[in-house]
DNA sequence: CGCCAGGGTAGAC
DNA sequence: GTCTACCATGGC
């Protein structure tokens, strides 16, 4: 069946959905050809295309609230723009340069926090690929018009079958024994997501709890806060967005990534990490 | 063969 | 607190 989900749009910031899915987030999307994705979100398999007031899209059922707040329809995108735009003329030039750039909300935190964990020392390519064996061998298969993918397993899937599936995908640098570390903290209680991701609970309580699991550091923490958690002050510190900062900074003293963070936080504010998203694209954009 | 890929950890000082 | 070696794997 077919849908559409129009836009509110703004004439300054179109909506484009390439730029927005650009495979650097939600690892998820695969392409398919005369601009349509695929995907599967909250365990429905969805095939997505831009259209002249929003995107059109194909599924077994109406998905408008899901891809609503999965493409952050609710932001007042041009107040953000505006803000990071008034704190920075490098960012406001990027803000023009690439006009229809956004966040998503990942509907499914915990996809997003394995997905990151195995993003340590792994280039875009392999995550989506880890990320697909992981579904593929202990997901439910979804068909849609004749595509088969896999949902996402749930910690308590994950826990129930233990390491040895996940060793034997040869995920490389310990990621087996990090996930079920991360599934074990769920299904204890010892880690909420759905709770981390209410507007009542503080960034820096989030990104404190994340940072106990093993295997999830700072930068780790910031992209599973700003993803899929709705922390928006969230500054994920990687190779790439350092590059983009350092001309910021003196030669000499070299920053941490924990003192980039607190630079950006007080530079950009409460949308610090839509800014973290202009200059890591830009990066990103320029080395391929 | 070497190098890099959206880092984190443990151990050293 | 900061610095370092090391961690497995695949693509080029």
């Amino acid at each position: 069946m077919k849908w559409q989900l129009n836009f509110d749009q703004s004439p300054q910031h179109p909506f484009d959905l390439a730029k927005s899915l650009n495979g650097t987030q939600d690892f998820r999307w695969r392409k398919l050809g005369y601009g349509w994705y695929s995907g599967v979100l909250g365990g429905n398999p969805i095939h997505i295309r831009q259209s002249d007031h929003g995107v059109e899209y194909r599924a077994h059922s109406e998905l408008n609230a899901l891809l609503s707040a999965y493409f952050r329809l609710d932001d007042e995108i041009e107040v953000i723009y505006a803000c990071i735009s008034s704190r920075d003329d490098n960012v406001a030039g990027l803000v023009k340069e690439y006009p229809n750039l956004r966040i998503m909300r990942q509907s499914d935190p915990w996809e997003c926090m394995v997905a990151y964990i195995c993003s340590s020392n792994n280039n875009v390519d392999r995550i989506s690929k880890i990320i697909e064996k992981i579904a593929g061998n202990l997901g439910t298969p979804v068909e849609l018009d004749g595509e088969v993918r896999n949902t996402f397993p749930t910690p308590e899937l994950v826990l129930e079958a233990g390491v040895g599936p996940l060793e034997e995908l040869g995920l490389g640098l310990g990621r087996h024994s990090k996930i079920v570390d991360a599934a074990q903290r769920i299904c204890d209680g010892k880690l909420d997501l759905s709770r981390l991701a209410q507007p009542q609970v503080p960034y820096a309580e989030a990104k404190g709890q994340l940072m106990e699991c093993h295997g999830i550091g700072p930068k780790v923490a910031d992209c599973i806060a700003l993803f899929s958690l709705d922390k928006m002050e969230a500054f994920p510190v990687d190779v790439h967005v350092r590059r983009a900062v350092e001309g910021y900074f003196q030669s000499r003293d070299w920053p941490t990534d924990k003192s980039i963070v607190k630079w950006a936080q007080d530079r950009f504010g409460e949308y610090a990490g839509y800014a973290n998203q202009f200059l890591f694209h830009q990066q990103f954009n320029a080395q391929q």
